[in-house]
DNA sequence: CAGCATGCTAAACGATTGTTCAGCCTGCTT
DNA sequence: AAGCAGGCTGAACAATCGTTTAGCATGCTG
């Protein structure tokens, strides 16, 4: 039944999978042809619709797999343990690619991860606040959505934050590392000493509103 | 010299650049052929051509454009004043949709936008610190690199934040501030009320490189 | 007035695209 | 041994792609 003529482990069918997912991570869906595809996981442009019926199809079989990836094996599971899930983004860079663009294009289950991310996040800031480790806010909601947006803004910026950070390599864990620390020095210390930024803000605000 | 035949006070070819930003931003430079660009400008594809030579041509045009729009009228600008960038990203979509493209496709001019955004916002950051107004860090470099990614995180994120938060569009005032206030209200009183989350990851920085 | 550059179009070019088709090979089943 | 299902390929399909060409119209310049 099991044909594998190839030397990795993988079945065909995920080879080329993963083959897609590298390409659209890295030059958009768009710009990468069936042919390129099956160049990259050594089959022929025909395998490529046989196995996957037609390249829209195999951008939902990448979909579904990155979905599968974050939510966990189990389908009950929400979502996979936070660890688990930051190794996940850590270490696999085409995952990271293909999920910035994904967030970008607006796909469904894009949509459906961010959602998840928030609820996650939202009810783990909450049962801080009953803890006393997280501040409180007059806005939960709002808090926990554009924390999940700010975590996730290194998958997409993360070439630019390592080359300002003078890194050669993106990926080399000293980036990640930095960029981390950092993150939890503004979100635990802050960054405005006082309230002078809201207030601005708020005058800006008024001013704005009368106007 | 000038033939103004359209109804528009802008010039073809700027009408072009236009239709092509827009386009380019929503659905990536590789989803859009040159005959839709000429169609939604009202000219026919040779003359896209005509003006900006090829696709990539009009590409390399689109990135000079918004280049411009950031750096300010004067070449010698840097950039433009905070306040008019934020307005112009706030106003204006169609840029906010390719600006945010151009990073996840790592196109040179996009590097050189946020590398002249994070020296900006560090010296800034260092004059506050100065002032009192901003709070020291031992790493400058890495706070102002991941200020500027959270700041621009909204611009990619905008879709989901907006349906996070109940709001049918995206852009509609009333989404981005919010956003704004939850973010200022981050980055004044902090999220993290003391410092486990810094501790904790510490502790398994610690014992990832111990093992 | 002629001459010429410029804005612009219609038509067509070859290349590449996603997709289909006919058929080969292999291994399992009966 | 016969037959069949499935992995897989090469060749070809029509459509669309970016680009080129020839030519029309306009308006400036000599």
């Amino acid at each position: 039944m099991l044909n594998m003529r190839s030397s990795s482990d993988l079945t065909t069918r995920a080879r080329i999978r993963n083959a897609a997912l590298e390409l659209f991570g890295i030059h958009g869906a768009g710009q990468v042809s069936i042919r390129a595809i099956a160049d990259a996981a050594g089959v022929s442009p025909a395998l490529v619709v046989h196995h996957f019926e037609s390249k829209e199809g195999l951008r939902r079989a990448c979909d579904a797999y990155v979905t599968g990836l974050i939510r966990g094996e189990e389908d009950d599971d929400p979502l996979q343990y936070p660890a688990e899930l930051a190794a996940l983004l850590r270490d696999s860079v085409p995952v990271r690619r293909y999920l910035a663009r994904a967030f970008l294009d607006g796909s469904a289950d894009a949509a459906a991860i961010f959602d998840g991310f928030v609820e996650v996040t939202q009810t783990w800031l909450e049962e801080g606040r009953h803890d006393g480790t997280v501040r409180p806010t007059d806005d939960p909601r709002a808090r926990a959505a554009l924390y999940v947006a700010w975590q996730l803004a290194p998958l997409v910026f993360d070439t630019h934050l390592a080359r300002v950070l003078g890194l050669n390599d993106p990926y080399e864990p000293d980036s990640t590392l930095r960029i981390m620390r950092a993150g939890l020095h503004m979100l635990t210390h802050g960054v405005f000493a006082d309230g002078h930024a809201l207030a601005a803000w708020t005058t800006a605000q008024a001013e704005e509103d009368s106007a």
